[in-house]
DNA sequence: ACTTTCTATGTAAGTGTTTACATTTTAGGC
DNA sequence: GCCTAAAATGTAAACACTTACATAGAAAGT
């Protein structure tokens, strides 16, 4: 069933049914009627395929994310498929894994399949790493960088200043006594090391000490965060508060104190699903994810429709206090 | 930048350089090694659109999912899409939520897309509700539903059997000397179903009465499970285990027993991650997705390649140990 | 009534592949 | 060197749309 049998069963031409399947406005009311009761009786749908050949698109936007599974890329990624559709695009999911070579791989997947975007989430780097995959890409298609910085021509970023966020935990943490910090993390990707610059900043303006082996990296797991903070308090490394670059290793923190009979105060970060279920409930940073990718979704559309978009859209992150951590009322 | 330049600057046919692109053996190795060099510096990519029209197949699949925000199915699609991956496939992603219209429409697209066939994941309910879409899914592509029974022409299953899980869970429990278990769920998938006639099984073969103050159906979040359960405790019913139809909930009940200075076995659902943030971690039951995932790749694989394939792959549920349930060494 | 303008429709040429069928080239057997 | 079979290549027709351009018809102005 195509254009052909719809137009002969109507007793008009291919070109008026294409009309009516685009919108034009250039057909009568009784032909478009006729048009659309016909296709709905026969029960046709148009070949995307040879759409897309037409109009050169499939309205498909490519998402390459690091980890699915990982419920922080999960949301965001749940957040911008909802908004694309919503605007008429569909999704091309690939989770690549932290392996740059299998990024740039997926990249150039989706790019084959012909998509009219890329959103990258959590799948950008510092500059000194290799970007040069996001930059090509972004030389065929627009390309939106979800919580990371890249600075290349047709690369437009939308981001939370986690950097920030940091700094001033630590300065929370600092005033309510915490001494000596200890600050876990795991990938190195963009955002990770914005974090870990502003843990340095943050202890520099407070007057503390850097110390290395309160900066840790430890694997992405609870296990991984809590047998190394075992390790830690074994070696009797001192420990008044704990930060994490993500709520899945601050549970692990949490769980390898509460072993050692220890109580701290701690801060985990993303605001996800698990700093709920920790127990006590954890203190955690929002970088605003439920802002960030409607945004990106937003300026994605905006690009589509011709209009111009900023290159860098920074949000402020946001502090949600639970259980770990509480601002007291006079510390001001 | 197509295949008629490749082919003049090879000198040869586009019919070569198709055969080239699409792996046939009728090409000697001179003019494949030209053509395929020719390609690389032009930095040619065939159109995928143009190729999708010829074979009919872009190679892509669609995958429905109720929630990808959700850790569960969040990590199904991460298994299913990352297995399609290595298999040649891209995924086009839809999260949907549990509205059935809403199914009914992403579907359609899906399948508007052409997509060479529909994993279902957390979408499938029981036959009392319109599985119809399904059904008519299933005449034009290959469906398979992950964690849910469609018996259906075309849709085939791969799921876990969740209802002896609980089932075998409530004689663990009644033998452990529970007598009042509260079964905690949400929403009513077929998989849920499924849970709460192994808890109602499981009562009946216990002796145990069913009462209904201990089926609760709460809203799926840790607040709405420990609120619920909050209440029950408030009404002084009885509670001396808990059961739900996933961790979510189950960490909402416990914040709610020990708010109330109370302590239950608990065991969970989904063996999530969730599980291992609470403290203490939560005992849960694992329905196999690392199984049941590449199980239903495979089997549209199998599809794919002309073979036949089961309608229904069934696979056992492990009990997964953790702090807030075991079973004593003497039981048995 | 006649031209002008605008709307509705049709014709035909793209869009970039795949592939059946036809043709040429090569290799092999004698 | 010739014939045959097989391998390599080319030609042209799909595949199912979109759309520029052409044309017919209707409304409107004089």
């Amino acid at each position: 069933m195509n254009i052909y049998d719809i137009a002969e069963r109507c007793g008009v031409s291919i070109a008026t049914v294409s009309r009516v399947l685009n919108g034009s406005r250039n057909v009568s009311a009784k032909t478009r009627q006729k048009v659309l009761a016909v296709m709905q009786k026969e029960g046709y749908t148009p070949n995307a395929f040879a759409r897309g050949l037409g109009l050169d698109t499939m309205r498909m936007i490519g998402i390459l994310c690091t980890d699915v599974s990982d419920t922080f890329y999960a949301r965001a990624v749940s957040l911008v498929e909802s908004d694309l559709r919503r605007r008429g695009f569909d999704s091309l999911l690939c989770s690549t894994g932290n392996d740059l070579a299998e990024k740039k791989k997926c990249l150039e997947l989706l790019l084959a399949k012909r998509v009219d975007a890329v959103i990258l989430i959590g799948s950008a780097f510092r500059e000194s790493v290799d970007n040069s995959h996001i930059g090509d890409a972004a030389r065929q298609v627009p390309v939106v960088v979800i919580n990371g910085l890249v600075e290349l021509p047709g690369v437009y970023c939308v981001l939370c200043d986690e950097r920030s966020a940091v700094r001033r935990n630590v300065a929370l943490l600092h005033r309510q006594g915490c001494e000596h910090i200890l600050y876990l993390y795991d990938a190195p990707t963009y955002s990770g090391q914005e974090k870990i610059e502003g843990y340095k900043e943050g202890l520099l303006e407070a007057g503390l000490p850097f110390r290395e082996e309160l900066l840790a990296r430890v694997p992405k797991s609870v296990e991984g965060a809590s047998d190394a903070v075992s390790a830690l308090l074994e070696r009797n490394i001192p420990i008044s508060a704990v930060m994490a670059s993500e709520d899945l290793l601050a549970v692990g923190a949490q769980k390898a104190l509460r072993k050692a009979g220890r109580s701290v105060p701690i801060i985990g970060f993303n605001n996800s699903i698990l700093a709920q279920c920790a127990s006590p409930a954890l203190t955690s940073v929002d970088n605003m994810l439920e802002t960030l990718c409607p945004s990106a979704v937003g300026l994605l559309a905006d690009l589509q429709g011709g209009k111009s978009a900023p290159q860098k859209i920074v949000v402020s992150p946001r502090l949600v206090e639970r259980e770990t951590f509480r601002i007291e009322q006079n510390q001001t």
